[in-house]
DNA sequence: TGATTATAATGTACAACGTACAGAGAAAAG
DNA sequence: CTTTTCTCTGTACGTTGTACATTATAATCA
């Protein structure tokens, strides 16, 4: 009588993330690693955006068959979770220990910014509470360290700065959204009204919606186009640092 | 010679929202309506998430066949569209004329966190600029209004007005990301600690990552979980105003 | 050394998705 | 009555994630 079937003991998601998964000692070699596949996913996520990454895709662009990435990641929900790990673990973060808090702030909002436009599909992925990976809890402490000493108890410290990321977050999600949406249309301003125009001109008339037709046509005109994603983020950053201050320099 | 075959003028994205397609003259009378369908769509993503949303599922639940759904809308991308729509169009809004503006502006986040809440697919489906449909246009209008006669100039009230609600769509869409987190896992956080804690401890040792254990800790606690929505949308409606206010009250 | 056993890699297969397309039938227009 | 136009539908295609069985490989144990 053969022996129970084994139970292969398939690692959690954190052990995953913290690449503490004993490798087996047993069957063949490996012919991939964790990271591998990783890179791989963020390279066509890079190139292509978030739909490219098909395990099919994946796969392929390592010279594998399909289902050897089921072998290093348990699906493709983890396989996004690890691309963003390693994305906030390869961070680089401006240096400003000594100067003043807004600075500091604001140097931790354009350094999560700027890793977002680099990477267009992570800010629509990336979740407010991501697990703890080492990538993520490298990027905790380091947006933590900017906030201590300010005065500020432990739990506003995590609240100031959810709040803080959250916004950019968001803002980085609109500006890939403004991007994709430009892309997409492949129609300039122009071919829209000519196409729009007539319609709306109709519907919205300035009986209904008077502010709304004085105010749209006013920040249209200012931004030359719907929505200026530089703008939203720059005026938005400020306001959130506004408001941060409030319980700062209380 | 058969004249060549009639172009159907399909109707933009625009006319669909606002209802001005011309009903075509010719042929069989038409079974369904855009709002059957649109309705039909809220119901099931209402009750089952964006992700039951299917054209066979919202097609089967009004009795016809799959494909029929394509008469009165072009595609699943318009259908989420008109969705959002229609619920900026049945929204109610607190009345605060007269009132102060921090109340005012309060009472509009409020109203829009809680019809978020209440269709818990639509903070992650909505975008920044939404399309002017009627219902977005009527939201629009009602919320410039509350922030108009305060000072600010045409611009900086659209900016104002898109920093606030972006805030509650990010601070909605992360509720409803903890609700479907909580209810995915089944697991209570004793369990995820029994299963994950003695990792965790291994890795994330006070020497790397001293301030994050400690904030970590502490804001763990004192939400008693690792996220608090309810309190997280406080916070920040607090801060945004207060960063609000110093242009309101320059 | 040879038998055993856990594991890596893969091919096939399935259910579900959005939707293109062609055809049948209905109603208005000529 | 004929023609035209439109609604409705069944079938079918390409694509997705992944379950499962199979084969090849290497470490372990007798």
């Amino acid at each position: 009588m053969p022996s129970a079937t084994a139970e292969t003991p398939k690692p959690t998601l954190l052990e995953l993330l913290w690449r503490a998964a004993p490798d087996g000692a047993r069957g063949p070699r490996k012919g991939l690693t964790v990271d591998a596949v990783v890179d791989a996913a963020i390279e066509i996520a890079d190139a292509e955006g978030l739909e490219a990454v098909t395990m099919r895709r994946v796969a392929q662009s390592l010279g594998k068959a399909t289902m050897t990435l089921y072998t290093y990641v348990p699906g493709k929900t983890e396989l996004i979770v690890l691309m963003l790990d390693a994305l906030y673990g390869r961070m680089d973060f401006e240096d400003t220990a000594g100067r003043p808090w807004r600075e500091r702030l604001s140097a931790l909002a354009r350094d999560d910014y700027r890793m977002y436009r680099a990477h267009a599909w992570a800010a629509a992925a990336s979740q407010t509470r991501p697990p703890l990976g080492p990538g993520q809890s490298t990027k905790y402490e380091h947006e933590l360290r900017a906030l201590d000493g300010l005065g500020l108890s432990d739990v506003e410290m995590d609240d100031a700065l959810a709040y803080l990321l959250g916004f950019v977050r968001t803002a980085a999600a609109d500006a890939a959204g403004a991007d994709a949406e430009r892309e997409a249309s492949a129609m300039s301003d122009q071919e829209w009204w000519e196409a729009n125009g007539p319609l709306l001109a109709r519907v919205l008339d300035t009986e209904r919606f008077p502010t709304a037709v004085r105010v749209g046509q006013a920040a249209g005109e200012a931004h030359g186009s719907a929505f200026d994603p530089a703008h939203a983020f720059e005026f938005g950053l400020a306001r959130t640092l506004d408001g941060l201050a409030v319980i700062i320099e209380r």
